[in-house]
DNA sequence: CGGCTTTGACCGGCGC
DNA sequence: GCGCCGGTCAAAGCCG
């Protein structure tokens, strides 16, 4: 452990270099990019030779203003950056400080897997995550680090070196396994810096803090709470019933259903009526399908895709919660979903990265997507809300087009104080409820801090085919990941609520 | 008749 | 080891 004291203060050292660099270059960057303005100004001056002087000087005056105003916001944001890479850098090292303990802690039978797939290889898992980050936020480094972080990926070779060595050589392989992983929460810290070189690039910061999850221990959920008066949601999929029981808690039946939209296919779901409100359904998905879904999926499927990715990142950071973690996911030769969006919204905005936190310190690994939160009672838009199973504090209600959805029923409010993370319906907000909010944005609590943030958020949140976006990006960032698709199915086939028909499940 | 639901039996995990 | 509990199986019956 004094090792890893050394090491975190090395790399802290070696995080706030980069980060002054990063600065060092961003001033030139706003520094460049205020010449080009200039440059522009005196063209337009030129134009307008015209104009008296003192009008010119006026227009000068409000251009340099808007200049400083917008300097001023890019600070802000660099800020946020820099607060947000010092965050994930100690997320990372409490990551480190947990693999170092499974290290020693671990059968070495576990390492012993040929694949991170197998369900035992907890002590693999963060391996092809940290990879991944490295695949996207570095490709263009040199061609060491790919090796290593090949050889990485791989931990067969080790893990064969480990079988057939003595324990010695186990120690010393796993110090040369602790050596790399060191080297990759370096790298790890370099992609970070790398997000900040995209300030004021939304998207750019997306593309550069996703990773992916690892394969989970156990069978992760997704839970969909909604009101439905019918047995079960029409979600689009071909379900079949094959079990019913009285779970201990709750009078009401828990019904389970198997996807038969393909033979084989593992997806199963559970249906049970909440105990407190008899008019909400609560829906778990789990598993993944082994087929195509149709690509109308959007409504539950961006929603449950988005909260899965927050699980995602957030698994991530923490391995407990990995293994929770359920994806909707799309089958791997699906070619409606085989595009990659190189970026996943979950984490370089604050606001998903509170959100993430909040995740992070729950220690249940479901996700419950609260679909019964009312729509127009929000005047107080705010970003997803999650409550942990370890605040007993009930989800802000806030408002969710999915709502609007054909399946969905009319949603009056309710609060729901549930033993999962719950994430609030309004995960992304129709343009339409949103479209005053452009204008007022600054009166919300959470957009105040960074009102330029708030509205790229606002605006790319909004639109529908980010959403489908992000479902599929997810979907193909697990598949990298994974020789087999992540569990996720669930997101998938209620995604498109609109146009499956669903046989019985109701 | 095929596909579905129903429902009691069965099984495995977990805590005591 | 035992009992509880959640989840699954599979036989029987239902339905279009």
């Amino acid at each position: 452990m004094e090792n890893n004291k050394s090491e975190s203060d090395e790399m802290e050292i070696d995080l706030s270099l980069k980060l002054d660099s990063r600065e060092e270059e961003i001033d030139e960057e706003n520094q460049s990019s205020q010449l080009v303005n200039a440059k522009t100004q005196g063209k337009d001056q030129e134009l307008s030779k015209a104009e008296t002087s003192g009008s010119s000087k006026t227009e000068e005056l409000s251009m340099l203003q808007t200049e400083m105003n917008k300097m001023k916001e890019e600070n802000k944001f660099l800020r946020k950056a820099v607060e947000q890479t010092m965050k994930d850098y100690y997320d990372l090292q409490a990551k480190f400080a947990v693999i170092h303990q499974n290290n020693h802690e671990k059968d070495h039978r576990n390492f012993l897997s040929l694949s991170g797939n197998d369900d035992t290889t907890e002590g693999l898992t963060w391996s092809p995550k940290i990879l991944d980050i490295k695949n996207r936020t570095l490709s263009q480094t040199s061609q060491e680090l790919d090796d290593i972080m090949d050889g990485d990926q791989l931990g067969l070779s080790l893990t064969l070196v480990s079988s057939n060595s003595s324990i010695t050589t186990n120690k010393l392989v796993e110090s040369t396994e602790l050596e790399e992983r060191k080297e990759k929460i370096k790298e790890d810290n370099a992609a970070i810096t790398t997000q900040i070189q995209n300030k004021g690039n939304l998207q750019g910061g997306l593309t550069n803090h996703v990773t992916t999850a690892s394969p989970p221990n156990r069978k992760a959920r997704v839970s969909v709470r909604a009101r439905c008066e019918s047995a079960t949601m029409n979600d689009g999929c071909q379900w079949r019933k094959y079990g019913q029981k009285i779970a201990k808690g709750n009078p009401c039946p828990r019904a389970y259903y198997r996807c038969t939209v393909a033979p084989g296919c593992p997806v199963r779901k559970q249906v049970q009526r909440c105990l407190e409100d008899m008019s909400i359904l609560i829906t778990t998905y789990e598993g993944t399908h082994n087929h195509p879904l149709p690509v109308g999926a959007t409504a539950m499927a961006s929603t449950t895709s988005a909260a899965a990715s927050f699980m995602l990142v957030d698994s991530s950071i923490n391995p407990l919660l990995n293994q929770a973690v359920n994806f909707p996911n799309y089958h791997n030769n699906s070619p409606n979903y085989s595009h990659r969006i190189p970026n996943s919204s979950s984490s370089s905005s604050p606001y998903f990265s509170n959100l993430r936190n909040n995740i992070l310190n729950s220690s249940d690994p479901n996700i419950v997507l609260d679909l019964t939160k009312n729509i127009s009672n929000d005047h107080h838009h705010q970003f997803p809300f999650v409550s942990s199973s370890s605040n007993s504090s009930a989800a802000t209600a806030t408002t969710n087009q999915l709502s609007q959805y054909s399946w969905m029923p009319k949603l009056p409010n309710n609060n729901y104080d549930g033993n999962s993370n719950t994430i609030v319906n309004n995960l992304f907000t129709s343009p339409k409820l949103q479209g005053d909010h452009h204008h007022h944005h600054h009166h919300h609590q959470n957009s105040s801090s960074n009102p330029i943030l708030a509205e790229n958020m606002s605006a790319i949140a909004s639109d529908p085919k980010f959403r489908v976006a992000v479902a599929a990006a997810i979907s193909s960032l697990i598949n990298k990941d994974q020789s087999h698709p992540i569990s996720t199915s669930s997101l998938g086939d209620h995604g498109e609520s609109n146009g499956g028909s669903v046989r019985h499940s109701q």
